[in-house]
DNA sequence: CTGAAAGCGCTTACAG
DNA sequence: CTGAAAGCGCTTACAG
């Protein structure tokens, strides 16, 4: 077998031809050349088609800066996601991006992504103040949001995914607290009297809503949270154990899991601990990823449609971006799935 | 609670600052404040300081449109993933993009993603025949891949995540071949009689390095891969299902799949047939995402590092784009995780 | 219908 | 050390 590695080595740069090239090769003006290629102005059909014959041929391409100068504009799009997402919200990401790419597109538009952590928004900085992108979509939504502060004051074009409480931000959102609210009264009317809450960081506006969520649910039942059965910025597999070996202690009937990532930590515990599901313990999730996907038995959760999101996200930045008026607040809906893991025996 | 609905629309367009504006201001030429910003070129250390005052307090940046034309370059890459990606790539893909993009933007340089069908790179050609990046980074290869095609032919630099039979592209991938037969060998040398495989597609070129690398361990041992024992292009529930079907009748001591979410499959199936892993079956993936994390019991397979491979291929792709020479075909390492599942009795 | 000219915001030899 | 001028590749009034 030849195994010969190879080497490469970029030599020159590829002669790129220009709008003057054009004119000068078809003996026509500059202008003439834009006209025909842009469709805009009045210009002659026969002249229009040696044009593009010949862009044609020789694979003319205009060059985008030249555009951009004029226009001011960059057809870019910011795509921002945390740097430090974890397993749940991976395939979340992915698939609103893909929505958001999506309609980008189709309007021309360029997606491009960068990160930016809770106290360091540097990239987005850089590609803002350097102009690279005409509008900004937040992948994710935080208690006191750098991100949001700084976009807010440059005034450039933005969008959250997820909540925020500031009615001058465009945001759109799953309507966390409304699932949240809808799946814990459905828990509550098969009649589990205690119910034990485990849920993410604090700092993610999300949390905060699927919290609320399950506080109405109670509330319209005429009980008050009980706090002793909340364990809230659980954020590993210790700190999920914990609380579970604590609520069953406490000896609650049923858990709630505020994402999939702590619920796979509390169904891997209930199996280390022998405890049954859904006969000796119910279990349900807020939020339907692919990561309890086969589980057995299957998982109750809310399910979201994230690449529709993102579709709708690009929808709405593009509309405003291009001056029609947007709501502000956009909310999504959601479907219930009850499944095994919440049956009652 | 105030609920009030806000309306969003884009007024003005900011003002934005210009060399121009600055200068004026200033009492100098657009030359020197150039020269200030750029740093090149002597400057009086008090011009330069006066300069850097005035534009760090009213926030001038410079338009990256005008230094995209003079330089002809964009500063940006492109990320161009498969737009019909199935579950298990998506962690991948996201890990290698955050891994590129890390290294990406050490360099100043933006990504932009974008997504390609099989038939279709419609976008990709829009984003490079339209200058709007000076490389490309393709996220996974298939037989005739068409992207390479084109940007072959087009000769800007880029690179592939995965490998392809051609000497001229510079390509990185795990080294699926070899890991697939050393897991396959562990195997065999466990005294697993007759192992089946299932895998993907077989348009996909990992697939057709992992099969290799099952086919070099027969080989090793002196046997020949038993066709009847093979099912390929297995690409979901259904086709998994009749695999294992055909497998059990065929006694099989052990299944290795291709990836973790035909894994899955085969999994459930098992537990269906009520078939205990690894009592009766043994059962191991080639790939490890993070889909059977928390399976009970473990799954052995193989472990790569995509993040790794991600900035890997940044670097590779940047020196290329610098001038510096570089290896067409680059091959990263990986780890065997042997667990539970494939355990003797 | 077409061309000459100015200009988008910046950089960079070329003179001072 | 600094300025005036030309130019990057394109578009768009303004004349013809």
């Amino acid at each position: 077998m030849d195994k010969s590695v190879g080497i490469a080595k970029r030599e020159e740069i590829t002669g790129k031809l220009t709008i003057k090239d054009v004119a000068e090769s078809l003996g026509v003006s500059e202008s003439t050349v834009s006209r025909a290629i842009s469709g805009k102005g009045r210009i002659g059909e026969a002249t229009r088609k040696k044009v593009f014959d010949y862009i044609e041929k020789h694979n003319y391409m205009p060059g985008i800066n030249s555009n951009g100068l004029i226009s001011g504009r960059t057809h870019n799009i910011a795509w921002v996601m945390p740097g430090d997402c974890d397993t749940v919200e991976i395939p979340f990401f992915q698939h609103c991006m893909l929505g958001l790419l999506e309609v980008v597109e189709t309007f021309s538009y360029h997606l491009i992504v960068t990160v930016s952590g809770w106290s360091d928004i540097s990239h987005l900085e850089h590609l803002v103040n350097n102009r690279k992108v005409d509008g900004v979509v937040l992948a994710r939504t935080n208690v006191d949001d750098l991100a949001i502060k700084f976009l807010k004051e440059k005034g450039i074009p933005f969008l959250t995914i997820g909540s925020y409480d500031d009615n001058e931000v465009i945001q759109i959102d799953h309507d966390h607290r409304s699932a949240c609210e809808e799946l814990t009264s459905m828990l509550l009317l098969k009649g589990y009297q205690r119910v034990g809450l485990i849920g993410g960081s604090r700092k993610l506006i999300v949390n905060l809503n699927r919290y609320q969520g399950y506080a109405d649910a109670l509330t319209k039942v005429g009980k008050v949270p009980n706090s002793s059965l909340i364990y809230m910025d659980v954020e590993n597999y210790v700190a999920a154990e914990i609380a579970v070996e604590e609520l069953l202690r406490k000896e609650v009937e049923c858990i709630l899991c505020m994402d999939d990532a702590i619920c796979l930590y509390v169904l891997n515990k209930l199996h280390k601990e022998m405890i049954e599901v859904p006969r000796h313990m119910k279990v349900s999730s807020f939020y339907n990823s692919n990561l309890l996907e086969s589980h057995i038995p299957a998982v109750s959760s809310i399910e979201f449609d994230a690449r529709e999101l993102g579709r709708n996200a690009g929808k709405i930045l593009i509309d405003y971006m291009e001056g029609k008026a947007v709501e502000t607040k956009n909310l999504l809906g959601y479907e219930i799935g009850l499944k095994e893991s919440t049956k009652s025996n």
